[in-house]
DNA sequence: ATTGTTTAATTGTCTATACAAATATACAAT
DNA sequence: ATTGTATATTTGTATAGACAATTAAACAAT
């Protein structure tokens, strides 16, 4: 029987619940002429009342369509027109660094499916993110792809569980949540770190420097890198060469500190930037200082930003696949949305070195 | 009376739109409870099926929401709620130029109006653009800006025209579309390229050569621009100095091209680019060729985009205010979301000049 | 102070019935 | 061949009435 009288779901919609089961397991095929009003009057025993408040809500959920004196229809998509094609990607600043070629990843392999991506700063700032979050929300975005604010772990757990509630997925770019695992997609930023370290050994440096932020998982793991490649030399890493910072990253601020890690050169003989901007910070204040790179000292960056090519300093950096970063993050954003969730996945992209001439050897060896 | 009992109108119909009336003219406010059914029934004469069906469908419009035991109320933003705030920006390359500063500029004047943008990349292709277009169309968007792409003005008007006809404002940025009169937000690049002209007219240099693509309207005002200051000072604008090119902007072939114009270096004392990427192409070109600037050649640009200043050639260039542009194009193009169309307007933005170090005073005046 | 019970108001569900409007189809008239 | 007309079918609009479910508020019991 279709309905169930005694139960205590209304009867309207114990036939709704019918008839999308009909449409979805495929008994009713698009375009199909489901019963007449009449027809179902007889097969339920319901009032033709019923029956109409049950159709009319099925039309207004896009599974049917009806025309007089033709009959009521299953419509081509189902409700599957009216689900979105858009997500939502949180960048920190689409002016800053790989942004760009990561939107533009993102798009590309967006649009490939027909999805449409809509853009949030964040500004690294939780509130914003939050702000975003809401929108994206409100929007009916079928996904996410997030780039974790500087926030605590809390706080960025706290987004992602919004959007889980709503049982929209969300894939993490770049930068883990520390202490969890989610659908996340990153560059070997260890590995990176550890080739551009050995590098720099090979090339006779046994006093190498470090500088970056410690905000972010991806640049401690670049730290880490640098001293595991250090330590399989048997080099002790020496924390007097690790000028590690753990706030945001400013330029002002930077251009201070830069100045004080390079009255400190003596110490060492080169000197590895956590990303390419800081890598352009140093060589700028070097140059203030009269500090020749690469002859005086050795100098290495990690993003390989799109201007570093053109940029006359020729810097030695790690290239990071970032473009391949976002069109992945999509990827598996797009697998989520239509397969639902699975175990986590952690997509990790290889990251090469780019040799070019802010690196000098050694001669003494 | 409310309801005409002999109208062709559904009586149902005419409740509803009593009641959307009474909301919209403030009768009825956010929150307030509207006369309950069996009230209307003794106002209107209807029967109480014929009320609910008016006020179920103004519930699904969102116009109200009803509690039982308690009664119908006006929803808080009434229908407004359901109103997108999203709109849809087409830009070129979301990593090329200014496409990131202007997309920030849009996106935070509308994150202040609790807008969303969706980004799309068009590689300046009209086949994309129009893809996107009926993305956007689909997604329903409540604007539009756009930056025209380099096909033929006819094919950016078809598209503009897809979205008038759904009523969906559009504003144009950077680019006008010729002979056609639109919403539009631009930098004064006439006045920029004489300013900038005038600039080095001034450091004595007489013969001044120009190179830049013909593709778009900012462009070719530059060369007005350009040419005016010259006819101002009594020279005459040599077409052999005017390196033009009026096909689509790429790097490589740039290149090729910026050596055929610096073998003919002896015929001027100065350079101006159409943007700053070529003058980074035309400044990296020239190192090859053992050209030194600005000793040997005074070379200038056009755009100052955001690496311009941490550039150790220290170009002197003109600062278009994009940020600003962005920010225009979202503020008008929300005034027509809100009150609707009216004569086009015309946002011209006033670059200026940023004297860095390109460029040498010819020392023989 | 908290918890349980009753009451009344209001929306929610459902039936039975009637006529209106639209429209595909068949057929007739021109 | 085109136009008009009738007909049957189906959805659309509308009514009257009944009972169910929910719940704010008042009241009672502990």
């Amino acid at each position: 029987m279709i309905i169930d009288r005694n139960s205590p779901i209304p009867q309207y919609f114990q036939l709704q619940s019918w008839l999308i089961e009909q449409i979805e397991q495929g008994l009713f095929k698009p375009h199909d002429k489901i019963p007449t009003e009449e027809e179902i009057t007889q097969l339920t025993g319901l009032a033709r009342a019923t029956i109409r408040q049950a159709i009319q809500n099925l039309v207004a959920m896009g599974y049917l369509y009806r025309k007089r004196r033709l009959g009521t229809f299953v419509l081509s998509q189902s409700a599957d027109a009216n689900k979105n094609t858009m997500v939502g990607v949180l960048v920190h600043d689409i002016r800053s660094g790989y942004a760009p070629e990561f939107m533009r990843g993102v798009g590309d392999e967006a649009a490939r499916h027909n999805f449409s991506i809509i853009l949030c700063n964040t500004d690294d700032l939780f509130s914003r993110a939050e702000f975003h979050a809401n929108q994206l929300i409100h929007h009916g975005v079928t996904g996410l792809i997030f780039m974790p604010t500087a926030a605590t772990p809390g706080k960025n757990l706290q987004l992602i569980e919004k959007f889980h509630q709503k049982n929209i997925p969300v894939v993490l770019a770049d930068r883990e949540i520390p202490g969890n695992v989610f659908d996340i997609v990153t560059t070997d930023n260890f590995q990176g770190a550890y080739d551009l370290t050995c590098f720099l050994l090979n090339k006779g440096h046994r006093r190498i420097a470090i500088t970056l932020s410690t905000l972010f998982s991806s640049e401690r793991a670049r730290l880490a890198g640098y001293k595991q490649a250090l330590i399989d030399h048997e080099i002790e890493p020496a924390s007097s060469l690790q000028f590690t910072i753990d706030e945001r990253f400013i330029e002002k601020q930077y251009e201070h500190y830069a100045k004080i890690i390079l009255a400190e050169r003596k110490n060492y003989t080169a000197i590895i930037a956590g990303n390419d901007p800081i890598a352009y910070i140093l060589y700028n204040t070097a140059m203030e200082m009269g500090i020749a790179i690469p002859d005086q000292l050795s100098l290495a960056g990690y993003d390989d930003l799109t201007f570093s090519s053109a940029h006359p300093m020729e810097l030695t950096t790690v290239h990071q696949p970032i473009y391949e970063m976002g069109q992945e993050s999509m990827k598996l954003l797009l697998q989520r949305i239509h397969n639902g969730a699975g175990a986590p996945q952690s997509i990790v992209l290889k990251s090469h070195l780019v040799e070019r001439r802010s690196v000098q050897p050694i001669k003494s060896i």
